[in-house]
DNA sequence: AACGCGGGTGATCGGGCGATAGATAGGCGG
DNA sequence: CCGCCTATCTATCGCCCGATCACCCGCGTT
């Protein structure tokens, strides 16, 4: 006797496919690449070869789930947000760094990017450099603006600043690494924690950043550099 | 006529279960987990069936690895340093944390712990719980000390204080994140850094504790405290 | 010199998993 | 209502990889 299966659903190509990346970006973030493709069909409540119908191989499937979550998580308005001189530069930054908690910590982005950077992918790296280019810029550039220090155009950017804005990335970027690899418990309102790191490192940047600016205050930091 | 093999080499059963296990350390901290048992065979210069002469199986294998690099790394002194209160809490401080990021700070480690994470062993949750019980309870009682507020004896340590301590070693952590996860450059002299991390917040964190113990100061985060 | 203990190897098995090929059936155009 | 297109399924291939087994051989002991 023939057991019932669950009636064959016929999609539209489309239809299918993005259902599939979708599924794909679920399992793989859970289960990392090394997931099996049977494991990810009978999730998606197809059999397996019907995959490759729509992806040629693994690699297409986990290229399209590199697509998908880095691709659609850049908020142009970030930018603007940051430049919009209207308001003051530290509410700015606050409201910013809310933001970009509320859209990087999730189960999905925190474990796609961990195990991307594992698998010695350079999106990580990739993606990275576009944050420090348009972001860290930014805000570092809106601070000395308002602290009544040169432009970035008249005194470049220390590795010392870049290094400051990198302590304030992990520390919010941190909280889900806790939560979704480390499976620790993490406080209730991630935002009020976010708002709190954001403003505690607007307090105490213009002293630092004060001290990198006066780089003739400061010891040389190596000697060997036989320089005219 | 037969071929020259490279000499067999024949151990102790101790000094070839260490080559193993240091070999193997070396090996699934840069191919992740799911190396093949074949791969890190090769490295060791042995055939891969004489790893099962040693290691009853794969997971053993990696179960060995854990041991290997949790285990060895914890630093007794860190907890005596913290406690000697015949130098002032800054300096234990940031020589603590100095000699902790030199620990930590490591491709094996962060690897290893990363992958561990991702794995959903639940030893990274056990690590970490080890440094809040040990490190952090103990830099916020010796600051709580410093500036003259009450021990956690008297006021329990608060959720946001925690959250300060995370911070930090989040600022830290993610160094070798950068460099060994997501392959970036970062600066030539990590100590300095981890060094103005410490001091900045050491600078920083009074503020913010002494507004945490002020509850009655704050809105209450939560509305149904009916309140007079 | 003979022996045997134990470290080391070659060959191979069995299951798992990515990928393919040919059969089947849903549903639209005529 | 027929016929075709194609989305989906069943069956299977071939390789990879963890694990096993039988055998080899160098060294210390007697």
């Amino acid at each position: 006797m023939r057991v019932k299966q669950p009636p064959r659903t016929r999609l539209s190509a489309d239809a299918r496919e993005r259902l599939i990346a979708r599924g794909a970006v679920a399992f793989f973030c859970e289960a990392g690449f090394g997931g099996q493709t049977r494991e990810l069909a009978k999730r998606l409540g197809i059999t397996q070869p019907l995959l490759y119908r729509y992806f040629p191989n693994k690699e297409a499937l986990i290229d399209r789930v590199y697509r998908e979550v880095y691709l659609n998580r850049w908020d142009p308005r970030w930018e603007e947000l940051l430049d919009d001189r209207s308001r003051p530069a530290r509410e700015r930054i606050v409201a910013f760094y809310r933001d970009y908690a509320k859209a990087v910590l999730s189960y999905e982005w925190i474990r796609i990017f961990m195990f991307s950077g594992l698998r010695g992918m350079n999106l990580n790296s990739r993606y990275l450099t576009l944050v420090r280019d348009r972001i860290y810029t930014r805000v570092i550039r809106e601070l000395r603006r308002e602290y009544g220090m040169p432009s970035p155009a008249e005194v470049p950017i220390g590795e010392m600043e870049f290094e400051l804005m990198w302590a304030l990335h992990a520390s919010i970027f941190y909280i889900g690494i806790r939560k979704w690899i480390y499976g620790l418990e993490i406080p209730e309102n991630v935002d009020e924690v976010v708002e709190n790191l954001a403003t505690a490192f607007l307090d105490g940047v213009p002293a630092v950043m004060a001290k990198a600016l006066k780089p003739a205050a400061k010891a040389p930091r190596r000697a060997p550099r036989p320089r005219g």
